[in-house]
DNA sequence: TGCATATATGAACAACTGTTCATATATTCA
DNA sequence: TGAATATATGAACAGTTGTTCATATATGCA
């Protein structure tokens, strides 16, 4: 057994190829709070009707059913879709009467998105 | 039925509560393939393991047994990641002898992992 | 108070996801 | 050629996800 070999775990005995590479790759690496939080984060924006949802709110503040008939969907799939969207903190609303009014909770997002579909539409 | 009741499809009646704002917003929204294609893209980054080998790819080409060591998951693991990655084109590899060198594909993505780690630094 | 409207939510279900295990392919070297 | 190494992949499984349906809550109005 060379220098180079070691265990990860009991999972399975791996080389290393570069250990200096691994070793500075790992010095630049994200806390793993940060990197399940951003997991989540996009898992979240991982589904059509919330890219939608949240593009449309980076636009103007909507009501639920002003959602639900801007996207074709039900009432019900909007405000369950609001409700993850909501736990993550990438939506707020305030309530008028019957209304509630959904918008960014987060500047970010919008960026996440403008961003993101410019990377898609010079793939496409 | 007021002028600004309508159905859509035949899921659910739903009134409009500005249908002015609805319009606007319908002008500005994404074409529905550029909505899913984002929506994937995203879905693919929303995996702690993904996320992390595509930040690692960031800084640095590596191997799959060095991408293995330096997350501490199997060879198998990051190999089908590999594969997701590399079917939605956000990663690319070049052989060399037996070993499979990754890097990213689209500089794009390291920009949205910077701006969303940035997103999330602050959130946190 | 009673009815209509706007939204929220729980249960249930099919569809999908990420990992593991076993095994296959491909390359190098002796 | 045969053994060792590096990677890829198929099957299978538990866990998760997004929608629908039915119903609950809450507000406004007559």
């Amino acid at each position: 057994m060379t220098k180079a070999t070691e265990t990860v775990g009991d999972a399975c005995e791996i080389q290393f190829v570069d250990e200096e590479k691994v070793k500075s790759v790992r010095a630049a690496m994200k806390p793993a709070p940060a990197v399940t939080a951003l997991a989540e984060t996009f898992k979240i924006l991982g589904d059509p009707t919330r890219i939608k949802i949240a593009f449309a709110l980076s636009k103007e503040e909507l009501c639920v059913c002003d959602i639900a008939n801007l996207l074709g969907v039900s009432q019900s799939a909007v405000s369950h879709s609001l409700r993850t969207l909501r736990q993550m903190k990438l939506v707020k609303f305030r309530k008028e009467g019957k209304t509630a009014y959904y918008s960014l909770d987060d500047a970010h997002i919008a960026n996440l998105l403008e961003l993101g579909f410019s990377h898609i539409e010079e793939t496409l």
